[in-house]
DNA sequence: CTCCAGGCTTACG
DNA sequence: CGTAAGCATGGA
């Protein structure tokens, strides 16, 4: 048990935000990062962290080293998104494993968040290895690749992704696709590497790049994002529907700069809440 | 019962 | 090029 000294920090808007799937709050927040628990909860200015993990680990995953006062003037283009910082202040990205992450977006599917949690539950309880009572590891690339589809559609409840889940587990085993080179890759190149992937395309891809590859100047649009980037700087899209996503996230990589997945989380937060 | 939910692929004008 | 059905599943 131990406490880190933070700022600019929320612990409740960072796991509540929908970024992550497997916390859990009880009388404390409970996670499992790299294969370890976490137990968590915030008194003030300060994080109380209960795991065997040590406070690097943990300044890492919560990205306590970003510098917000940056981030915030950075992306603090106008009136709209300015009382957004202050109402979620502290909301961080985290910095998540790229696998978990995958899989995680590629159950996000055509689905609501309910569904996706359970899902990745049922993945973990089902092919993970269970390391305290009730609490699971999520299970690696090598162990999801000898499922079958059928076998992980009815037992984990994921429907038609099972297959494309199967799949990049098969072709990372295989060395067919290399998933952690990603982090060295540029956001461009990353992209169109992700969306190589059967099942993954721009959404999922910016998803990844943005929590688990470091990529800030990523802003994935769904349809949260769509309806509240329409609302506000709905002008500025003119092309066709079909089309409108992709141009929504070229106007804010420009719009809001190099920090502008931090905006995505704190617009997201905003219309999902 | 029908509709829809953090999309993507494929099929058809 | 452009749009739209289909894909499993469970809750409203």
């Amino acid at each position: 048990m131990y406490r880190i000294n933070t700022n600019d920090f929320n612990l409740d808007h960072t796991l509540s935000c929908g970024q992550v799937f497997r916390w859990e709050k009880n009388d404390c927040w409970t996670g499992i990062v790299n294969g370890a628990i976490i137990r968590a909860k915030q008194e003030g200015a300060e994080l109380i962290i209960d795991s065997s993990l040590d406070e690097k680990v943990i300044q890492d995953y919560f990205r306590l080293d970003d510098d917000m006062e940056k981030i915030y003037t950075s992306i603090n283009r106008d009136e709209k998104i300015a009382p957004l910082l202050w109402k979620y202040r502290g909301l961080r990205l985290i910095r998540q494993d790229p696998w978990e992450c995958l899989v995680s977006y590629i159950c996000s599917k055509a689905n609501n968040i309910p569904k996706i949690k359970n899902s990745i539950k049922h993945i973990c309880e089902c092919f993970g290895n269970e390391i305290e009572t009730g609490y699971y590891t999520f299970p690696s690339p090598d162990v999801l690749a000898e499922v079958k589809p059928n076998e992980m559609k009815q037992q984990c409840r994921v429907g038609f992704r099972a297959p494309d889940i199967l799949n990049i587990a098969d072709m990372i085993v295989n060395h067919e696709f290399d998933l952690y080179g990603i982090k060295d890759l540029s956001y461009r190149e990353g992209r169109k590497e992700l969306m190589k992937i059967k099942g993954v395309g721009s959404k999922i891809a910016d998803c990844v790049l943005l929590f688990a590859f470091d990529k800030l100047e990523s802003f994935p649009v769904d349809t949260h994002i769509m309806q509240i980037m329409n609302r506000f700087y709905g002008e500025n899209f003119k092309g066709p529907k079909s089309k409108k996503k992709e141009e929504i996230a070229e106007f804010a990589r420009e719009y809001f700069g190099k920090y502008c997945g931090y905006a995505q989380e704190y617009l997201f937060l905003e219309d999902f809440g």
